[in-house]
DNA sequence: GTCTATAGTCCGATAGAC
DNA sequence: GTCTATCGGACTATAGAC
């Protein structure tokens, strides 16, 4: 088990979550959440650029599935349908994580300083999408448009996948905002 | 003219955008800005939550145009029509606007802090957006897709109009983001 | 591992407009 | 007098520098 558990950075994690959420994000410092894991603060900024970042540790293992799915996609889905795809093919978010993420969630709801840096990892996965949608062949502007119509698909199915009332399988609720989708933009 | 010169608001707004442009936003700091404009640091947090915020003014006015736009949008518009109608109302984006907001562009590219900001700003246009349509009638899953979609369109129109090499007009581009949206999700 | 700059808050004080 | 905008100093925590 080594000198360093080697799991510093979920220590880190685990022990933001349960801080940030019992008893408010701001009313947490970071020596805190370094204390709680056992390690000093200057450890956290080592593994974490800032306050926030601990909660998004995920963003980045989420942006390269998508990428890899959308790149193997066959060439006969066009660039949307492959990228809803890539959504439906998710098991991020399994039954079991559910929980977890509600609670993450409500967390980055009830704080707007939180709420800012979830949306540039959605902006960033939006450029991400952009891009690879280029590599596969797909016109400049089409990938945008599809880049920014899917993060439109994907906020509205992960915003009800963590409702509380809401038991319904992520891809499904993909399925879902699609169809709306369709009909709100044909006119309906 | 007593006292105070009454606009310490512009005044700093101003000062703000010629030392973030001139030496970078991090190299700035507040007390920088606030001696440019004849003030105190102490004031400028009086007008402004934080060191980004001086750059994100013109929001509020933004959202109040587009959700009074929509508001007053006849009920034969679709959801969608009646928020593109809106976007293509603007006249915030006049051609003599176009070049200071090329320049705070550019600021907000080149900073991440900038962009997470400039996100959540269009975050509360988006929500804005969704609750004035829900108000005109539109059912809650539509008006969110409708919204989500509008801000899409919104996104790449603005991306464009601030494009160094473009000139179009903005509601030239909105129409145009419109066309290439239908022609993606129609699975062109 | 220590040191420092600066963002951002809280207290109160003051100067003018009305 | 009230109301609002400005200012001063002390303070904490983040984040980066050395």
């Amino acid at each position: 088990m080594g000198r360093w558990e080697n799991n510093a950075r979920s220590r880190l994690e685990a022990a933001a979550l349960e801080l940030y959420s019992g008893r408010g994000f701001e009313q947490t410092t970071v020596a805190e959440i370094a204390a709680r894991a056992g390690l000093t603060e200057r450890t956290y900024f080592r593994h974490f650029a800032d306050k926030r970042e601990v909660l998004f540790g995920g963003g980045q293992a989420l942006r390269e599935f998508l990428v890899q799915q959308v790149n193997q996609a066959p060439q006969a889905l066009a660039p949307l349908e492959a990228v809803v795809a890539a959504f439906e093919a998710l098991d991020f978010f399994a039954a079991e994580q559910r929980g977890h993420s509600r609670q993450r969630q409500r967390l980055i709801e009830a704080n707007a300083a939180l709420h800012e840096r979830e949306l540039m990892k959605l902006a960033q996965l939006s450029a991400a999408l952009r891009e690879v949608l280029r590599q596969r062949g797909t016109p400049g502007p089409a990938a945008a448009v599809a880049a920014e119509v899917g993060m439109a698909i994907f906020k509205l199915a992960f915003e009800r996948w963590t409702e509380e009332s809401n038991e319904q399988a992520f891809a499904q609720l993909v399925r879902d905002a699609l169809s709306e989708l369709r009909a709100v933009v044909a006119g309906d």
